[in-house]
DNA sequence: CAGTTTCCCGAAAACGTTTTTGAAAATGTG
DNA sequence: CACATTTTCAAAAACGTTTTCGGGAAACTG
């Protein structure tokens, strides 16, 4: 099989011991024997077995990226890939090992995140997708190894949380259709006791509050984030609503942006010369209909790097637990036209 | 911390290797203390490990998704995605372990595809997005660890490939379009020297001649499989040869249909109206584009499944290494219009 | 040059499991 | 009841590392 470090012992003539303490770095070993270890190393292809190593070890370069509900939603996957990328980036940069985990609800029931660390000799995680009726959002509070949640406020002395200040963006957003002279809006909601659908809100109606603007309740239309709902939605809207005024829909995801469109469509209606649409997210997605979609970018690629670094240094001991809001982007497409007020 | 098999065998007063019957449902123990013991874990919580189990064990339940160009190409969330979720259903169902590598060519380089697996005490992989150009794809013909390609034929005693029929597939969609009454038809094509791309234009031409038509050279697009690239591309082509009676456009992905779309939407040209287009992969994108895009879909979670499934087996002894031809489907959406021929 | 300090490195314990070996206990057989 | 067989389990080796401990050699001190 391949080379073990007694094999790179023997043949160097020297302890295994001295062999790892050449193979890391380690300062009592002569310059001499260092590089004479190093060259059978690299003579026999020695690589260390990191199971060993981790098992062996005191402190861990395994870090996790924990993701519920990963099976369960079939619909976006550029939201979990970008989040990897950008904790493999980390990884990478930092010689790091990086496990991915997928849980559902059974899981979490079976084993504790400290367990499931324990597991796999993981010193933290970055843990995306938790909804707050799962059993961990409750349990990490009192968790003793780190983790940094995405954009899910987990109190404990342990977890941090890596996540866009929603409640502003969205006020921007929603600013910006007022600056293009909507006065009429209809919101397009996510699940309606879903945090972030809160905060959007929030953000909702202080923008049109501070123009003096009214959010009608007859305007809300809810939704499960479900692409499928917001087309039923709307389309029922238009038809109840459609002769007063409205001229612009503020959907709480790009999906629901997409579903809007849709709909809107296949009511004979166009976008954005019968009515303005905007998302959330700045999934990719929105690059790709017609029109393009106007919407904020949560950059949830740096979002990734951004949490497993911080992870990091809460392992490391650099950086406290805290909470990371990461700036957003207006991202500027096509889908809103301007009206005259 | 969390209690070892020790504190367990402590507990129940058995000896270690009994408790490790007891949690493996070995034979050679008595009903009795089993049960003693399993009440006693489950009262501790005990959760073994897995780095020691994996360390320790001789046959592993490890296996690996191995993916190439990851943090590299931002464009084909989906596809990666689709693929890690087959696989992780398939592990979630058989009780594997699956860890996630991404590669670059410095890793490749740096460590064989056997000395990773013996890093990570791996039983197999399955590797996706390998290009011939990869030291990998050579390498990988004489490993003794079992793995399974996704869509790239490499051979070895102990590599299975993992594809559909792109030669039928292709020409399937390429007949569609024909029985659909269009004959004069452009080819927007990928990576010139890709084995893919081989494949598609070899089955793009099959049905032409089966059916008496031709691909005039000029009617054939490179591109690199980037959307951008197909834009131009065929902006250039309805510039040069738009009046020569072309009334479809045939994309080897559909990447490159959104691209193709959105040059013809560009310069003025409705589709299906004006030009028919259809795409390859079937890739979420496709349903929501304007029109939607008639593509051959490659399902490729079932791919993902069906690799890993395989990759089980081989590791098993339960099948050999060997090609498996999964089937497509064609997806017929909103981009086609049928003409006169 | 004797005593101290520093530098190297070998030996062995440790990490938490599985698996092998062998022996005591239980059961079966005639 | 003596012997053979089977069942059950304890003890210890093994997996491949890291890390601790300690000691000899080398390098300083006065």
């Amino acid at each position: 099989m391949t080379a073990t470090i007694q094999d790179v012992a023997k043949a160097a003539g020297v302890s295994v011991g001295t062999v790892s303490r050449a193979m890391n770095n380690y300062p009592d070993i002569s310059a001499k024997t260092r590089e004479r270890i190093l060259e059978v190393a690299k003579e026999l292809q020695y690589r260390p077995n990191l199971v060993a190593k981790s098992l062996s070890s005191k402190h861990s370069r395994n870090i996790a990226l924990i993701l519920s509900g990963f099976l369960e939603d079939v619909m976006f996957n550029d939201f979990e890939t970008m989040l990897m990328k950008g904790c493999y980036q980390f990884a990478i940069e930092h010689d790091l090992e990086i496990s991915m985990h997928v849980i559902n609800t059974r899981i979490q029931e079976e084993k504790s995140y400290e367990q499931l660390c324990y597991e796999h000799n993981i010193a933290g995680a970055v843990i995306f997708g938790l909804k707050n009726t799962d059993p961990y959002f409750k349990s990490l509070e009192e968790s003793r190894k780190p983790c940094v949640t995405i954009d899910v406020e987990v109190s404990g002395e342990n977890v941090s949380n890596v996540t866009n200040d929603h409640v502003a963006a969205f006020e921007e957003l929603t600013q910006y259709l007022i600056d293009q002279g909507h006065r009429n809006i209809a919101l397009v909601c996510g699940r309606k006791n879903a945090a972030v659908t809160a905060q959007r809100m929030e953000g909702a109606v202080n923008a049109m509050h501070r123009n003096g603007l009214e959010l009608p309740k007859e305007y809300i239309i809810y939704t499960n984030f479900l692409k499928e709902e917001a087309s039923a939605g709307v389309a029922e809207f238009i038809r109840e609503h459609g002769k007063e005024g409205v001229t612009a829909f503020l959907c709480m995801s790009d999906m629901l942006a997409v579903g809007t469109i849709e709909a809107l469509k296949g009511a004979g209606r166009r976008v954005p010369e019968d009515y303005s649409v905007v998302g959330y997210d700045g999934i990719y997605v929105t690059e790709y209909t017609d029109p393009k979609i106007t919407t904020v970018d949560q950059n949830i690629k740096d979002k990734g790097y951004e949490a497993a670094h911080l992870l990091y240094d809460m392992i490391e001991g650099i950086r406290p637990a805290q909470d990371l809001i990461l700036p957003h982007k207006l991202e500027i497409r096509g889908s809103v036209k301007k009206v005259d007020a």
